[in-house]
DNA sequence: GGCTTGCTTGGAGTGCACTCCAACTCGCTA
DNA sequence: TAGCGAGTTGGAGTGCACTCCAAGCAAGCC
């Protein structure tokens, strides 16, 4: 079992895993619980918990116990991250998961839970944007002021500019 | 008292509050805390306790006791909000503020911290932008799966182009 | 005077998302 | 055969950022 590189990103990677996952991933069992978490960067006691909490299915097992993920659960993993990642909270990543469990007849539903999550994030972008725009000034501001500092001759000046 | 009007992000607005406040802002006493929570989005439990832990240098008082917040109060709230909406913690920017309470010689100090958000806030940005392009895929590939529910003969040839 | 509304306080409580613990098993190597 | 490291469990604990509570006060209105 060889070190995981971290999981893929790119869209197709994570596009519809749960029931028909993109270019196939394989269903072997192999990865340990450490390898996983490294490449997800979630930790062990993180991955037995969402599993405990069912936002992973229940992980095969090697013969003695051990949990052993396949590539599908890497993708599940890798989308489920990005959701983290940006905000979702975890009840809203489960019922993503249980109308993902029902099958077609939640297509409407998961749709409407992931434009509605792009929609928060659209706006987080926006208020991230905005907050680039004040730390950019006060970053200047404050460089102008440690210049001052160094070259006091020109304080007169240059507070005339900046204020 | 009115209602007070949301406050404004403009840079400008929450230039140096601390110490050099932009425009000179007025330090007359007269904003309730309520006027100030719908104003800042904050509840009046939030500013209170953003008082206590000394996020908030004490608020001047009327002459029963009540909090009245001046502009400046407001400017340095508008500045604290934007720092708190994007995820610096109420630590650090305790850590901001007491830095500025400190004067000028802290000001490298202070732009580090600024800095240091300001490389964060950039890397959100991009992992927000990369979950957007997943969000997406995934939101197509719905909407793909739910037309072809409805008109079934084409779901073969749908198939072949979005798999 | 009585009622309502809005505010005050310190300390306790809440909700989220982990994070850790103690006691245990298993496979492997020396 | 002993020791080690990696894994197992349910339940308890942690840290953060609020959020609420109970009891009380002050002002305004009928």
């Amino acid at each position: 079992m060889a070190t995981l590189a971290p999981i893929e990103v790119d869209p197709r990677t994570c596009s519809d895993v749960f029931n028909q996952p993109v270019g196939d991933p394989d269903r072997t069992p192999r990865h340990s619980i450490s390898e996983v978490a490294a490449a997800s960067g979630l930790t062990a006691h993180t991955l037995r918990w969402y599993e405990r909490i069912g936002l992973l299915d229940p992980v095969d097992r090697s013969a003695s116990g051990q949990r052993r993920y396949c590539d599908a659960d890497l993708h599940r993993l890798a989308f489920l991250g990005r959701l983290r990642l940006t905000g979702m909270t975890v009840a809203d990543m489960l019922r993503y998961v249980e109308l993902a469990r029902q099958g077609e007849r939640t297509f409407e539903g998961r749709r409407d839970l992931l434009v509605a999550h792009r929609e928060e994030v659209r706006q987080r972008i926006a208020d991230l944007h905005a907050t680039l725009a004040v730390l950019d000034y006060k970053i200047d501001l404050y460089a102008g002021k440690i210049a001052d500092r160094g070259e006091p001759a020109r304080r007169q000046q240059r507070k005339k500019q900046s204020a």
